[in-house]
DNA sequence: GATTATATATAGATAAGTCTGTATGATATT
DNA sequence: AATATCATACAGACTTATCTATATATAATC
């Protein structure tokens, strides 16, 4: 059965670092499954037989590279919440940093979804991985929805997760940014329709 | 140039609905990148010319699928609309009935947004498509919210749409189908809060 | 009615290209 | 010397689409 954890094992190299970013870019521009390993690695300039001491496969490669895109993804969202000086207006910050996401060149959705769904089979363990990613965002959601005290924080975590789902694959398959404006006003009333006793109005 | 509108010239032929069934549910189920024609024709038993004779090419065949899919899914939409009484229940009747999308044996979240994951092309005729119906989806939430006298029905029907689709979303990515009560009631909660002047309260 | 044409369907072989992963050996780098 | 990287060639398994030849059944025409 191979050796699958050999990923985790040397983290730090400059080649492993270059596949798993143009990799990662590759692979959301393109579709997971529309790239395939000789791309990665011209584009990479990598020899072959490199990307195979790192990766004891392809799925391995997906596996790190999503790793990476969940990293870097939630870090930016948290600090995109700092900008908000209590939970609820850090909770909207985050919606509105929605902005930035779509508007960026090249945007093809959400990555996570979008590797979920080239791979049909649910126990596909990128799947799982998907999976992680989503509830980490819900749980930031949640977490800051407790803090702002609405009375049932988890389900407004999942509405809200729902909004951001839907926005972002609106945004990408009617090719129009201007649609996370809608996402964020419905955030607006979730967010302020789930009063904790004491709040402002709007 | 062959002839590519030989598909809309005849469209009953017993084989050719066998086709655009068999491959509409090894789409879905499977992923249509990863169903070649081959596992289609053999699970129709068809002949492999047959399938030359009705379509052009597989993307003809994909372009058949989704007419087909969009098809009976809006129409039993609007069945389940019909269900409520006035055009505000009609609108939470459509939600309800995720319930039983979800709940479907083999639910893999939303044909048509797979399909366009699928294709990573914008600009693959795919995509105008999958637009096009989710513009139909969202065409029925907007007449319904203009018939309820909302204030703003427009901007309500692209919300309920990323509420469905990111319900549609998360059920697949976290196999749960109770995640569309969430939605039902976020749904609630945003057509509520589009008051109209008159209304009963909640 | 007999003949001819057209539409539909089948069968199998095969072209031409894709893909992942491996085998092998040489070459740097530390 | 051990680790890391490179360069090429290759195996084997896929893919879509094409080609050729054949079988029916219906429709058009003489």
């Amino acid at each position: 059965m191979k050796t699958p954890e050999r990923t985790r094992k040397k983290p730090g190299s400059r080649v492993r670092e270059k596949l798993v970013e143009t990799a990662a870019d590759l692979f959301y521009r393109r579709g997971i499954e529309n790239v395939g390993i000789n791309e990665v690695i011209e584009r990479s300039g990598v020899a072959r037989m490199s990307l195979y001491y790192h990766f004891a496969s392809k799925d391995d490669l997906i596996s790190a590279v999503l790793d990476h895109a969940a990293e870097i993804r939630l870090k930016a969202l948290e600090e995109s919440a700092e900008k908000g000086t209590d939970p609820r207006s850090r909770l909207l910050e985050i919606f509105r940093s929605l902005k930035g996401i779509v508007e960026n060149e090249g945007f093809r959705g959400c990555a996570f979804i979008n590797a979920a769904t080239e791979r049909a089979d649910p126990s596909d363990p990128i799947h799982e991985q998907v999976a992680r990613y989503k509830s980490a965002l819900r749980g930031i959601f949640a977490r800051l929805a407790r803090e702002a005290g609405v009375p049932q924080p988890d389900l407004l975590a999942w509405q809200l997760l729902f909004l951001w789902d839907g926005a972002l694959t609106e945004a990408y398959v009617q090719q129009r940014a201007d649609l996370v404006d809608a996402a964020i006003s419905a955030a607006e009333t979730l967010v302020c329709s789930s009063r904790s006793s004491s709040g402002s109005g709007r």
